[in-house]
DNA sequence: TATTGTTATACTCTATAACTATA
DNA sequence: TATAGTTATAGAGTATAACAATA
């Protein structure tokens, strides 16, 4: 369904006509966009994302994934409130993904003994070992990462991101 | 060595929420997720959009469609996969995009006088009277995340993170 | 053959709401 | 009443693939 044939809205068709701007000349103007923080953060992030989940793809691990395994490896026992609420994870969406590492046998989960409603988070042993791979890969990325940028200027960056208090 | 200056420009108020202190149990140990860069660029930057999706929800507006009504605005004549290309959008989510926004009277396509495939991409007046209202509100969001950073803070910031390719 | 735009599907992540069982 | 966890839905964003029209 061709919805646009020549002749039609003539109204907004810039009135002086471009000489030659053929495609891929002429730069792209970002305009006010260059003003916003969060637009380059974000594309920032993203990039950076990439090459994360290539690199953990082998062991099907999302970013939200290795960050819950992570915490969950430095504070075991802890409850999903306490995980979620540190990651800025909803519960909803934890309960679920935990539901799949618990499938894989990564994590348990144990009736808290002070709080019938809670769940005590540990990783198995062998979630244990296969976040010490997971870390390896990881580490390998954020040397790539820190190589691409600049030992300076990742460091640099990371300081002004951390610690914001 | 640089002391704390004793102005009276407030402390910036933590983005991410330092090591959270639960119910009285010791605070949650991010380990090696404070090593990696993107976890805490993938923080901020959420929290900042935050504000930013709530800012323009007024109009209806996602960061997305933001960045790309601000680059067809300074950019008419442009066709899709050049605003993608800029955007780092994928030509089919832009497609999808673009009809939402032609549907809205805010953007109109015409063929490409050079290229049968291409379709060149202009704001109508309307978009570009929308356009300068949700510009104004996009600023108001900027100004309030510099004084939440600190206005040097941010300067850092995005002297950092723009032209990162 | 390659490119532009379109349509479609699948998955992740976010944001809700409603529900249970416990406190 | 409030909290912890579960289930469900909806929407945005990303990543594909397949297709028609055009180069």
């Amino acid at each position: 369904m061709r919805r646009t044939k020549p002749g039609k809205s003539a109204r907004s068709q810039p009135l002086i006509a471009a000489p030659v701007k053929v495609s891929g000349n002429a730069p792209i103007d970002y305009g006010v966009l260059r003003t916003h923080l969060g637009y380059f953060l974000r594309r920032l992030q993203v990039e950076i994302f990439k090459d994360f989940i290539k690199t953990l793809a082998k062991f099907h691990v999302r970013p939200a994934q290795f960050s819950v395994l992570v915490l969950i490896g430095t504070n075991p026992g802890r409850s999903q409130a306490e995980i979620g609420k540190a990651l800025n994870i909803e519960r909803a969406r934890l309960a679920k993904m935990l539901h799949e590492l618990e499938r894989r046998r990564w994590v348990s989960r144990c009736s808290a003994v002070n709080d019938g409603r809670s769940h005590s988070l540990y990783l198995t042993p062998s979630g244990t070992e296969k976040l010490d791979r997971i870390k390896a890969l990881a580490a390998s990325h954020e040397r790539r990462l820190t190589a691409r940028l600049g030992k300076e200027r990742w460091q640099k960056l990371i300081d002004l991101v951390r610690d914001f208090g």
